[in-house]
DNA sequence: CTGTTAGCGCCTTCAG
DNA sequence: CTGAAGGCGCTAACAG
């Protein structure tokens, strides 16, 4: 019925040994041997048998990347990047390629556990989980128990925009500085002379929510804006534009005289720029607004927005290349990636 | 080292037929035995080897879904439709999930024939291709030639999205209308009395670009406006932003005087949108701007944007459903699914 | 309802 | 450099 590699070793006059040798060109063959070898591959259109291999070698050619949320370009940009650099790593030939594939959690611990489980189960050559982390310690703890596993049956797991975990599980972490950034943000918004700042924040038990959210209180605190105020302009919501919008809303019921509003992304700054609007308010003139990654769409926006750019694309091919074990890790094991401050026209001077 | 079928049978005193029998819930077992059964894998913290089970039973439960751009949320709303329709089929226990995956070919029809190999070569149990297809006669015949294999391999091949195509290899065709999308937008645009309408259309070679094309020729035809204008009015580029940009500076600098511009999709529109206010024309006042799909972002856009509504989501769920045999494919194995004309803010009367 | 018996297709020592 | 042989872990008849 389908061809196998005893097949091509009987129409190649060699051992099934020898093909299996050519196709993993894990050790030497005569040139004339392996010539014979691949013309039968291609006469019968042989195509290797993935569950046989990986059982036989005990490791497949498949490796997983983890997102939160795949129609968000945050992670489109990343998993593509990776799934790209996993991918150019291969040969062409009928065997060495490995299949990089993306598995969307949609932001669920449940389904994240799963996810790996599954690829626990395919015996997977490495997980890249990307993306912001659920701070819940049983979650947590879960992971890490899973992730263990995975590492200890030989699994690469690499973590790409997400903090470090506990243990030596993890082969390699590239974090963001989320709260490097943020704190930057804040502080340009401070130096334009902004006083009543909103903050419209992500879901709480999101690291990435956390990390942001200090860097700007951390600006705040500086500046000695640390007062009552600081919980009454902070509102938390969803990575959503709807989110935004609402929570827009909300800051401007708490406090109609605010000057300007930092959004926990920018996706959340456009709903929120929605929502301004529909005050009657004008951006930068009456209210600045801010957002964080700096996606493609945000140099669009009108006015194009101000933002905290995080090399997602170099990091995606960087954890790419960490999970085929192209690259070598960062010392320590971790390395945090800077974000950088694109003041565009959305901000300005506070009126008066 | 790992722990193996036949150590959770001698856990739990069967034997490992049985253990594989209340894995797979395929055959009657006993109540208690299979409560002894699970407990002895809950000790044991048991995990399934994917690719022996794959191997023995000649199919795995790797669902492939392949996406031209993962960072495009055209695709990525589909693709996380179809994962989560599928994934939601599971059971929850140790076997029965299927592991849907997307695989991203950035739109090379090299890495598209690739990763169908790559899956045939896992035994995968279903494959879902979404978006645009090539219209090259060549590689029409190697993707149909792949397909084929894949089906007779044993697996259920989707289509979403996507004409349909020769041969049965394909379970299911989910095609989107978008040729009476278009028809109807330019429809619209005419009923507001435009006549000088621009056409921002994508690359040459893709089958949605052709679609959209020949739509919005039909109703040009149809209000006697297909003289020589209307090769002169229109421009190719790729389904980007930035191609949407400089295709409509082309525009304008071939007729200054049109009053509309159709984009092949939204995010062209949104490079559109952008040459326009920059050539110092206002939208809609001076210059009607519409797009295809209504992305989420569409809605946000300032002004908000005239398009064609193409149900993702739901598509997705379709499609995932009939990869998992859980649907039962559309008579003739086709479906068309039409698209919806969403008129907003981007689009008025042309001056005079 | 459960145990026994053969492989599934490939990789990988071990000889030669 | 190449062949022979055993087994990876599981499933699918076949009996009972």
């Amino acid at each position: 019925m389908t061809v196998t590699l005893a097949d091509v070793a009987a129409r190649a006059r060699v051992s099934p040994a020898t093909v299996s040798r050519v196709l993993n060109g894990n050790y030497p063959v005569a040139a004339t041997t392996r010539e014979r070898v691949l013309r039968a591959v291609d006469e019968l259109d042989y195509v290797l048998n993935g569950p046989a291999s990986a059982l036989a070698a005990a490791t497949s050619d498949l490796v997983g990347i983890l997102v939160n949320d795949i129609a968000d370009p945050f992670f489109g940009i990343m998993a593509g990047a990776a799934q790209s650099a996993i991918g150019d790593t291969g040969t062409g030939r009928a065997g060495g390629e490995k299949l990089a594939v993306v598995c969307n959690t949609g932001g669920s611990p449940e389904r994240e556990l799963t996810y790996l489980t599954l690829l626990q189960r395919q015996r997977a050559a490495a997980v890249v989980v990307t993306g912001g982390a659920l701070v819940d310690p049983a979650h947590i703890a879960a992971l890490t128990a899973k992730l263990t596993k995975l590492g200890d049956a030989g699994t690469r797991v690499v973590l790409c925009g997400r903090p470090p975990m506990p243990g030596d599980a993890v082969a390699a972490t590239l974090a963001f500085d989320n709260r490097g950034g943020a704190r930057s943000l804040t502080e340009h918004l401070l130096s334009l002379g902004h006083r009543r700042i909103g903050y419209v924040a992500g879901p709480v038990e999101r690291s990435t929510t956390r990390d942001r959210l200090d860097g700007h209180r951390d600006a705040m605190t500086a500046a000695g804006l640390d007062g009552p105020d600081a919980d009454r302009l902070t509102v938390h919501g969803r990575y959503t534009r709807a989110s935004g919008y609402d929570a827009t809303r909300e800051l401007l019921a708490r406090d109609p005289s605010l000057t300007a509003v930092v959004a926990a992304n920018d996706t959340v700054a456009l709903g929120a720029c929605a929502a301004l609007r529909e005050a009657g308010l004008r951006i930068p003139d009456d209210v600045s607004v801010a957002g964080f990654d700096d996606l493609p769409f945000s140099i669009d926006a009108v006015p194009s927005l101000t933002t905290v750019r995080l090399p997602l694309h170099e990091a995606g091919v960087r954890a790419g290349r960490l999970a085929m074990g192209a690259d070598t890790p960062p010392p320590g094991g971790v390395a945090t990636i800077p974000g950088e401050l694109m003041v565009r026209a959305s901000t300005a001077p506070p009126r008066g």
